[in-house]
DNA sequence: AACATATATTTGTTTTTTGATATATATCAT
DNA sequence: ATGATATATATCAAAAAACAAATATATGTT
């Protein structure tokens, strides 16, 4: 993995896509692409390109399981990178996008509104 | 001032010039654009835009004192804002070019050695 | 008023990112 | 194998950001 440190974390975070990604695997350990594809929406090349920009930056980890591929929050984080995600977490709670994704995320966990995985 | 949201400080601090004028006033509360150019080098104009681009960002305020503009952290930040600067300085610490601005940034306090305010 | 210093703004250019589209790969089911 | 689904990669145009140079403004000094 990469070195990681504060340019490489912030500019890891300084696009909506990736720094909606991170938010929503805060709150779920585990998503897979196509998950994180529903719930922000666009287009899918979008979404993998973002999640793989994150997964260089050391940021996420992923893991295949059958045709999924699984992103999570990297488990070995430095303290301070959690600290700047738990607090932009904090600056983005109540606030849109991150207010949306957080009730389309709840549909997509509880119910079997994806569209893949079924 | 705008309104600071978490795309609007992770982009503020997604420039090394914004990066490092930021952590440097979290270090010494208040510099003016003389110093910050002093300690981090590069083209006068440079360091002006970016602190504008930081000042127009909310995350820092400046104030003028007869030819010299002095800048700071925002004292009204919201704290999840410090937070992420915090956690920020926590990552650069030990590290370039961090390291060697707080070096220069005491060489200038301390003695005379600021080319500006003499 | 003329000049020097500190800082800001403008402008044009180059470089980086982004977005979109097409295509490729991997896995699973048949 | 064939086809379907999930994901990744490549390519290229468009948009955004950074860099540099010139110029402007504000203040202070003589």
């Amino acid at each position: 993995m990469k070195n990681i440190n504060t340019e490489s974390v912030i500019s890891a975070l300084s696009n909506a896509t990736r720094m909606r990604s991170a938010l929503l695997l805060l709150e779920k350990d585990e998503l897979c692409v196509c998950e994180l594809n529903d719930v922000i929406g666009g287009a899918q090349p979008n979404i993998s390109r973002n999640l793989g920009l994150l997964r260089d930056s050391g940021l996420v980890v992923d893991r295949r399981e059958g045709q999924w591929i699984y992103y999570r929050i990297n488990p070995d984080l430095p303290e301070w990178v959690s600290g700047i995600l738990q607090a932009a977490k904090t600056g983005a709670i109540g606030h849109e996008p991150y207010k949306s994704d957080l009730i389309k995320l709840k549909e997509i966990t509880n119910g079997t509104e994806s569209k893949c995985r079924t």
